[in-house]
DNA sequence: AATAATTTTGTAATCGTTTACAAAAATATT
DNA sequence: AATATTTTTGTAAACGATTACAAAATTATT
């Protein structure tokens, strides 16, 4: 079933039919009324390759992930794809791995009329580039952006999220308080540790630097970091992760130390994905709101998508931070 | 840049570029080197939506899964993804939420041709339906299967898997063993519970069916199962649970409960995910091979792809069972 | 009632490919 | 050298929609 049968079941020409279809106003409303009765029967959807050739526009956008295997993406994901489906957007997944080759490769989907945007978590292509392809293809950052980059984005603000909790412990009393972080040198990392030290700064608590340690985000990767910090002097009392995998490293690495966590050691984590919940202590965290960070990237692309200069716009959605065993709670 | 313009440049028919691009025999290699060099030139790609209106070929295969919130899923999508890519295909990924609407939603995609197959996780539709679609549509079902459809499918052994738990327990001298499920009587719950009564029946062991306890799966039905289990007179010494979910809130019940878990009692999940390492003690597990699994699938459905007749083929892999501290490891 | 203005409909080109089929060029056979 | 065969190339029609533009039908204005 095509367009021009439904046209000759109808006795109307193709035009009209399409007409009828996208909403145009020039056709009488007797044929509108005929026309649409007939496609109703026969339960026609426009085919969209058809569509897309003739518009240059596929009506898909493309969700681009360093990767699949973080729990942390898949209610941003389900918030983007719900959004895109209420205006008629189909959502494409595609991860990069973190490779420059396969990341360009996607966007060339961008050139291609493949997709009609991307909205893209994590960028290894520098601030010029990105902002070049805004420039040309609706883009969008979400949860991470490419410092110095011109394009919009929407994030949680990590600094405050950091410089919050920190202050926190500061306030409770804590005098030594440890930062566990990636060492991508991303956005991210850079405005949390920076939330750090500011908590510091503004307490007026002496911070040594050698409390704040660098590596991958990996589990095993905070038990380590425990470990470096707990060989010093003047142990913490207050652990501040950059994520939950680290905050889960570093909590398993005090048990066996037989560190009481939430007691004699507060240890707090990022993003609040399941595992805080489930594990024992409980591990306290940062929450962002993940279904809203993916519906608003959404919004902030639909602006794009129906007109490539809309303004650029930095949205900041508010996070929660949430108490459990691991702080005391 | 378009084919056309290819042409043009090159001082060739569109047809003879064409050709070039399609690898057909029929074009001297002379003029091939000339065309090849001049599409490396300007690093052209053919337009996907052109060829697919074509050729009534989409290049893309959908990926339908009943839920985004499971980590379970996403090594499994990366197989697929990887091999898709290999044979020029793109993966789409779709998420039906177990709802019947949604599914028919996703489904109605291979009919419009918008994408050419698809690989599903979970059909709340009937054995008819899904015979019937898999007959004009490339169509795999991974991980679950719809008893009675006519259907190419990659699974494990899932009654073999519980069985050979269950066998292990009973072989290491455990008299009561409890096996705690999900209750949507889909396929592999039914063969998991059915390789539970098996076991007992080939080691002579005789099964109270008040030792089976069915909810959903989520955390919290493990810690309520757990309850139940042990408000009996005869409590077990061993519990297979369906999934690692109902494993992590049964153990945390029985911690609770001051049980030690991998000495008093043992307890084993399944799916093996990434909270079974990293929970206190450590969850053992029967470990799917994953990314095989999505590799096989993609095998699968690119037969069907290339000849819908091809005989729908079941395909078995082989599960491993890990042990960890929750089993005295 | 004739004309102008407006509304409704149709014709045909277009988007970027692939592919029957035809035509031309190259090679083989007599 | 003439003809048959094979190889290579080109022409033009599809695929299914949208959309200028033209034409026809309707309504408004005089």
């Amino acid at each position: 079933m095509n367009i021009k049968k439904i046209a000759e079941i109808c006795g109307y020409s193709v035009a009209t039919v399409s007409r009828v279809i996208n909403d145009d106003s020039r056709v009488a409303a007797s044929t509108r009324k005929k026309v649409l009765s007939v496609i109703d029967k026969y339960n026609f959807v426009p085919n969209i390759t058809g569509r897309s050739l003739r518009t240059q526009k596929s009506n898909r956008i493309l969700v681009l992930l360093p990767t699949m295997a973080n729990q942390f993406y898949t209610t941003i994901i389900q918030g983007i794809e719900d959004t895109a489906d209420e205006h008629g957007y189909a959502t494409l997944v595609a991860v990069s791995n973190l490779e420059e080759s396969k990341e360009l490769k996607y966007l060339h989907m961008l050139r291609m009329n493949h997709v009609d945007g991307c909205i893209s978590f994590f960028n290894t292509l520098d601030a010029d580039y990105i902002t070049q392809l805004s420039k040309k293809y609706p883009f969008v950052q979400c949860c991470e952006l490419t410092i110095g980059a011109e394009v919009s984005h929407v994030v949680i603000d990590n600094e405050k999220a950091i410089y919050d909790v920190t202050s926190e412990f500061i306030e409770n009393n804590h005098k030594t308080i440890a930062f566990i972080s990636g060492n991508y040198y991303k956005y991210s990392e850079i405005s949390r540790e920076s939330g750090f030290i500011k908590a510091h700064l503004d307490h007026n608590l002496k911070l040594d630097k050698s409390l704040i340690v660098k590596s991958f985000y990996r589990y095993t990767d905070g038990a380590e970091a425990v470990k470096k910090i707990f060989s010093r002097d003047k142990t913490p009392t207050a652990i501040v992760c950059a994520s939950d995998s680290l905050a889960l490293g570093a909590i398993s690495e005090l048990k066996r130390m037989e560190i009481n966590v939430g007691e004699e050691v507060m240890v707090i984590g990022f993003d609040d994905t399941s595992i805080t919940e489930f594990y024992k202590p409980s591990i306290s965290s940062v929450s962002q709101p993940r279904y809203e960070l993916g519906k608003e990237a959404f919004d902030l692309i639909f602006q794009k998508l129906n007109n490539i200069d809309a303004t650029n716009k930095k949205v900041i959605l508010p996070h929660r931070i949430i108490h459990r065993e691991s702080t005391g709670y």
